[in-house]
DNA sequence: CAACTATATAAACAGATAGTAATGTATCGA
DNA sequence: TCGATACATTACTATCTGTTTATATAGTTG
């Protein structure tokens, strides 16, 4: 039983899921799963620029899915919205569900 | 404790959250929460064209999220992903408990 | 202060995609 | 068979955004 949604909501949903649509910073949330990081940590670990890391996290932080703390020379980020890793879980279940079926349905055939 | 995720993996996740991260795409799939709806009837309850609806309703068919009946001259679709609405539920409660963070901050400003 | 490091930002480019207009395809009724 | 209806698809354009390169900012160390 899905509540009103007016169309700002949607536009507001839609641009929390399209933060969330992009592999490199999937790549950078998994990172943060692990634990605090630095930007320095989350280059090497994800294999991007640094530019690119900053961006995204900028990115991710405007839309409050991480947080920051900083120290001296450093930037700290850590996962701030505790929703994040349901979102994926659900997405990657889903995913194995249809793998699952595309191989029942190949099975049958045989 | 997320699992290990591969890049492969991470770039599926991506490319379903990027189905959702659009709103015509969302609003489609709010009115088609109400039940099961032919083209004719999505494209009346979203303004949209009716190519648009029809792009977008292909979009969600191959990514598994709706599915298809035909009838004579009518094509009538459902979601058939149960996830779908969790997803926006835990999206929209995030946008709620951030909106209620921000009139906490500024009453307590005043 | 000067050199160095960590991070952020700006400009520019390339690739992706939402929307539209036009056309195609299939089904129904006269 | 002809016209009309419902839907799908294609070609095109405009817009957006991810990436890179270069530069800016700010803290640290000598």
């Amino acid at each position: 039983m899905p509540r009103p949604l007016s169309p700002e909501i949607l536009d507001q949903i839609a641009g929390r899921f399209r933060v969330l649509a992009e592999p490199a910073r999937l790549r950078i949330l998994y990172s943060l799963m692990g634990g605090e990081r630095s930007v320095t940590e989350l280059v090497e670990e994800t294999g991007l620029s640094q530019a690119n890391v900053s961006k995204h996290l900028g990115l991710l932080r405007r839309a409050r899915f991480v947080d920051r703390r900083k120290e001296g020379l450093y930037a700290f980020y850590h996962v701030s919205d505790p929703s994040v890793e349901t979102l994926c879980e659900i997405m990657c279940g889903r995913l194995e569900a249809q793998l699952a079926e595309q191989v029942a349905l190949l099975e049958a055939v045989s």
